[in-house]
DNA sequence: GTATTCTCTTCTGTATACAGTTTGGATCAC
DNA sequence: GTGATCCAAACTGTATACAGAAGAGAATAC
């Protein structure tokens, strides 16, 4: 999660935070009691309140007015929004990165494709889920762009929230294949194939998350079972 | 300014300020005295602080740790990374929006170009400065995601600082004839031309910036002079 | 037995107080 | 006159205090 700054107390809470919604730690609708946490990381709730501020600029936290915080949970619109912009970016950060792209920086990707495909044999779930969005900060990385980089952990961030809500049914092997074909496109400098493959890969996390069938509504979600 | 909130205290003093920074009225490196902004919106630091926290998320103001809060004075590298992002952004917006747009919203879009010209024909400079910012809101608004919207409005806010820093010779009636060009172009269907104007657009936008001999290291700046 | 109202507790929103740091100026040395 | 040092004022960072709103539960009406 790398924000540019040093680390002050904010930061700490905000980032502790942060990995426990990200690591699912944290469910999604989960209250965050300012008094609690401020007990929990011994400051008052003054700085507790600036972190949760902060996230929830970060769209990890809705702040609803006079009830409080709660770890937000993000709806079906914002979840495909979210990964629409996704696609947009991915799409053109491979228009950039064909022309970019060093061979010090693919054989990297190709370091990094090496270690996915460990955790995923060794079954490692945590390390496997966290390598395989890091493959997309490290492509934004690449770019040499910090504001699109930065931009890019935002979506990591909200994605993962999306996938913990909308159980992901994504297989990791199939991702990791993906990811690879991209480095193979890059590496060719295949642009066309490159945009393509990045699209279609978010499209299929996408597609395998359970957007649709989930309730609308509450009632609709009980009626059957009156 | 469209952020989904309904004004709070705290929004409101972030409008103020962001509207004073984005309308030209605070010059980039002015200091922001907590104790100042809190007197002039008759409320406590504590509100004031949470504003300022707010703005520097934008990258509007810079906190300083122990000094306080500046107007932010972007450097050139991220002045062209913002810009970098935007053409990224407005070329996969185009893609979208060729499927995307309605007769009502390219009748909309008329409307709008059509207020472009009457702003720069009466030389009213903030209105058309306004108005020719807007034209990308509108934009991000009519793909419908709102996810988009709101980093296209981050985008706006930087690029408006980013202007008044680095002064732009940009003609006005230039860029809203670059505008009808692209609403041509996405009324006609024509993808890649609509692509390649928005981006060319952006491009001639940071063009039109002195970015290249502004001093990059103050000791360059003053050697010719001593 | 059900629904409504009222009260009490809990928690948020804002103000204020206090400690530690920075900054500008004045004093002093040379 | 120039430079360094020291001190005081001002400001930031954090904690605490207080007012007001929201929610839970008891008591009452029906």
């Amino acid at each position: 999660m790398p924000r540019g700054t040093p680390t002050t107390t904010t930061q700490r809470i905000v980032d502790s935070i942060t990995s426990a919604i990200v690591e699912r730690r944290l469910m999604p609708g989960t209250k965050l009691a300012e008094q609690r946490l401020a007990d929990i990381f011994a400051v008052s709730r003054t700085v507790v309140r600036q972190a949760l501020n902060q996230l929830s600029r970060d769209r990890l936290v809705t702040l609803e007015p006079a009830r409080g915080a709660f770890v937000a949970t993000p709806s079906v619109e914002e979840a495909q929004q979210v990964f629409e912009l996704r696609q947009m970016l991915e799409g053109a950060m491979m228009r950039l990165l064909v022309q970019r792209v060093s061979k010090a920086q693919i054989a990297e990707l190709r370091a990094h494709l090496k270690a996915e495909r460990e955790a995923i044999a060794l079954n490692h779930v945590a390390e496997r889920t966290r390598l395989l969005a890091h493959f997309h900060s490290l492509l934004a990385r690449m770019t040499g762009n910090q504001v699109l980089e930065e931009l890019q952990s935002d979506l990591l961030s909200r994605s993962s929230l999306i996938s913990l809500m909308y159980q992901s049914s994504q297989s990791a092997a199939e991702s990791s294949a993906e990811h690879e074909a991209i480095v193979d496109a890059l590496e060719h400098g295949e642009v066309d194939v490159a945009v393509q493959l990045a699209q279609s890969h978010i499209e299929q996390v996408e597609r395998n998350l359970r957007l649709d069938p989930r309730a609308p509504d509450l009632a609709e979600a009980l009626k059957e079972h009156i």
